[in-house]
DNA sequence: TGTACATCAGTGAACGCGCGTTCACTGATGTAC
DNA sequence: TGTACATCAGTGAACGCGCGTTCACTGATGTAC
């Protein structure tokens, strides 16, 4: 009976609108902790916003169970927080992708990277949107890690076009990819129920039979 | 010398970071104009932020160099102002289309059709975001001008697959289409300039042919 | 062993800003009598 | 022909809200002496 010390009122009346109120203080010399808290708390608001234009620094600190002054102590201002937020969107997409790139045959590699790529996608579509269509608006060495992912999709068509003996540019049809999977990814999510869409799955065995990625 | 009455310096005050201070009121009847131009400024601002949150009521009142309440004469609320705006955009759009579908020989017409639809795409960002990738949360009734437009695809294909004789199912390729036109506009606006990334000209040509709709 | 002190992990109050919306008002203009 | 009046196209002040940021503060805890 101890924990029900509380009324059921009290209860609600604090946790209604608002996630871990009852956040404690970290000891001493763990004050780090707070940090990724609310940069989990600016990815949550990140994912519910589909953009960046959503995130406060005050409902952050609101989500961790932190007064908005907390958050100085662990960023610059709100657009330090904010890249960290974005920074943390493109860990979890490379760690997803990681994972598919230990698949030994290039064709069934790259098939496994555009399906963990598009679950992805279709799993977190408010990080996709930002990581992937953010345009301009992302701080210039964030760009640098879209970068590096392409460059992983670049080899893999490479892998496949020499196993093929095939001389097509690889970067390009690299870009064939890329264009493609991106359409696919966003209008899933976006489609009216009336229509009858193709499943992903669908499309992605079309995508990689139409641009001859393939074994030959 | 009748037009520099006004000092300089009074004009860029006045002028520096807003648009149409200058407007006058409507004579009478005429108050319908207002409406137009509050649209027109709503457009603009969703152009500028590539999304329907950068749209606010004084915003759009200001560039339209009028008061906040005025807005109240033309609309029920604020949602109904960027209601409007977006419907705006849709008939922006249509207007390009209906150009494209012109063009006689289906082959040519869908081509000048992608043509049309990634010029706009690449020329209005912020629109065609909002019309695209919007997502659920745009008004229900708008979400049948987009299904609209997509039967217009679907037609354009069957008519290519017609003429070549081809059994293939004219909405799974058209949504093949869609997906990879899509992205190629998406992408192109977002990727860095590090990336020797192929022309959307190109990247047309391709989708043409990989996706066999050319003539036979 | 006791205690003063620096450090750490935060809080609280206040600021000016732009927002959507409310209520009450103004002042020119066309029209009915 | 003159004038009272309804209509039209707006304005002005105020409201409560959430925002980022500032400055000053608190109170527990480990550590040096």
């Amino acid at each position: 009976m101890r924990e029900n010390i509380w009324s059921v009122d009290t209860c609600t009346c604090t946790l209604v609108n608002v996630k871990a109120v009852t956040r404690e203080r970290n000891p001493r010399g763990q004050g780090e902790r707070l940090r990724s808290d609310l940069v989990e708390a600016a990815v949550d608001l990140i994912a519910e916003n589909r953009s960046i234009d959503g995130v406060s620094l005050r409902g952050a600190a609101k989500r961790a169970g932190v007064s908005p002054m907390a958050v100085y102590n662990h960023f610059e201002d709100k657009d330090a927080l904010v890249e960290a937020a974005i920074q943390q969107c493109w860990n979890d997409f490379q760690v997803v992708i990681a994972e598919a790139l230990e698949v030994d045959d290039p064709v069934a590699r790259l098939r496994a990277a555009g399906d963990a790529y598009v679950r992805f996608g279709l799993a977190k579509p408010g990080q996709y949107a930002v990581m992937f269509t953010g345009g301009q608006t992302l701080p210039p060495h964030l760009v640098g890690i879209g970068l590096s992912s392409f460059d992983v999709l670049v080899q893999m068509v490479q892998d496949i076009l020499d196993l093929n003996g095939d001389d097509r540019d690889a970067l390009f049809v690299a870009a064939e990819v890329h264009t493609w999977i991106h359409g696919i990814v966003l209008l899933d999510g976006c489609v009216p129920n009336q229509v009858d869409w193709p499943s992903t799955d669908r499309l992605l065995d079309e995508l990689m039979t139409r641009l001859g990625l393939t074994s030959t």
